[in-house]
DNA sequence: GTAGGGTTAG
């Protein structure tokens, strides 16, 4: 009985925020049960302490905690967050091991997410067809997974037997058709099932639909049309919606445009380097090189500085973290031999390194140095290493904590070609999956 | 005999 008490005391300190309280009382408990774990792990969880989380997780199974499902989807959620897919297996195993296979459709979906969070796809539509059950959250998860992957077909074809199967679209399901419908560019039908969402569905348009519209539009072209969506947006346009036609006049070079879109994202959102970056690269297409250097000052003056790139493998468990040109690890020599050798073998296909689109920080650096920092950037540092250290034809990702350059993207098509690999590389957005000198993404970001 | 979990665009 007292731990019944005390286990709806933690959970409501936990759902008040109150963390450190829970985790007092929870310490001070003498009797407790998996209730208890879990109201706690929730709390963790909720609060973003995920390190604490896994610790937690890990506790329990020393103290011969029984798991349920509540505790397995906490901690499978939090495996896709960081996108930590070898720690999701295991995890998975421990789910079929103790038998909650097929026991809750909520940790069924949590796992559906989170191999196509952590990059397996195909494991996710796996797990997604063994799913009894299945409500709009689990086929809202696997769609947006093969949205997210670029494999837009696929997503169309499960929306098509989604609702064949009977079930409702809501809202979230939107974003990932119209997302899907903007990567093939059917701007028709991507127009024709935002009239439908309201009109057949009664799902009411939210900034973030209208912000997919503006990307469909815009990067078909329509610029002026997507301006259009903007303007006669009911609710306050948000960044990501000034932030999508800023990506389309990118796509298209268009400089007056950008102009425009400019200025409401200096208003808006005066200290996100995302945007400089990119206004730059269309500056820099156009040959405006003095609007370039304006650029380039305006970051100055307001403080803001490109993130540094940071790329990421899974191997063996452990994470291995690259910064361009870093030297750090053990296996550096290698690493950088095997990278040489690739970079010698794609300029025989024709790769020819594009210093163009780099924005310096601060100091000039000469020609062959930016080229040199180039063929050095992060995810090819982590790729290179993923070549060495798993087993040959196996699948490697990377991750990679901005939007990945042009010129790596180009150079790892040819790197998949030559080394006949897939390889996936998730960059903040999407994930490319380069495999024989294609990008599943079909040069659409 | 508690109360808790999964999906969101560029």
């Amino acid at each position: 009985m007292h731990v019944i008490l005390h286990n709806v005391m933690v959970s409501a300190f936990v759902s008040c925020g109150r963390i450190d309280e829970a985790k007092h009382l929870f310490e001070q408990m003498k009797e407790r049960n998996t209730a208890s774990w879990n109201a706690i792990l929730v709390g963790y969880a909720k609060g973003g302490l995920k390190v604490e989380s896994f610790n937690l997780f890990r506790e329990m199974h020393e103290a011969d905690v029984e798991f349920d499902a509540l505790t397995m989807a906490t901690i499978i959620n939090l495996c896709a967050s960081l996108l930590a897919l070898e720690h999701g297996e295991k995890i998975h195993g421990l789910v079929i091991k103790k038998g909650h296979v097929n026991s809750s459709v909520v940790l069924e979906t949590a796992l559906v997410d989170m191999y196509a969070k952590c990059g397996a796809i195909e494991k996710a539509r796996i797990v997604f067809d063994m799913v009894n059950d299945k409500n709009i959250v689990s086929w809202n998860a696997m769609i947006t997974g093969y949205s997210k992957h670029g494999y837009s077909k696929e997503a169309l074809i499960l929306y098509e037997k989604m609702q064949r199967e009977g079930i409702y679209p809501n809202e979230v399901t939107f974003l990932s058709v119209l997302a899907a419908y903007s990567h093939t560019g059917l701007i028709e039908e991507g127009l024709r099932i935002s009239i439908s969402m309201l009109e057949d569905y009664e799902v009411e348009a939210k900034a973030e639909h209208d912000s997919c519209m503006v990307d469909l539009l815009g990067h078909a072209g329509l610029l002026e049309d997507a301006k259009e969506v903007i303007e006669k947006m009911p609710i306050e346009p948000q960044v990501s919606t000034w932030g999508a036609l800023l990506g389309a006049c990118r796509v298209h070079n268009d400089v007056d445009m950008e102009r425009f879109v400019a200025n409401r994202l200096f208003e808006l959102d005066p200290q996100n380097p995302g945007h400089y970056v990119l206004m730059s690269n269309i500056y820099t297409a156009a040959g405006r090189w003095k609007e370039v250097e304006d650029i380039r000052q305006m970051m100055k003056i307001k403080g803001v500085r490109k993130d540094p790139g940071i790329s990421w493998i899974e191997i063996n468990n452990e994470l291995q973290i690259f910064h361009a040109v870093s030297k750090m690890h053990p296996q550096t020599e290698e690493i950088y031999c095997t990278l040489r050798h690739l970079t010698l073998r794609i300029k025989g296909l024709g790769y020819i390194p594009d210093t163009t689109f780099i924005l310096q920080n601060v100091e000039d650096i000469t020609k062959e140095e930016e080229e040199e920092s180039l063929l050095q950037h992060s995810e090819r540092l982590a790729i290179s290493l993923g070549l060495i250290s798993l087993p040959e034809k196996s699948t490697i990702r990377v991750f990679k904590n901005l939007q990945t350059c042009s010129d790596c993207h180009t150079a790892t098509k040819l790197i998949s070609k030559i080394t006949d690999r897939h390889i996936i590389v998730w960059d903040t957005n999407r994930f490319h999956h380069f495999e024989n000198g294609e990008c599943s993404c079909g040069d659409y970001w």
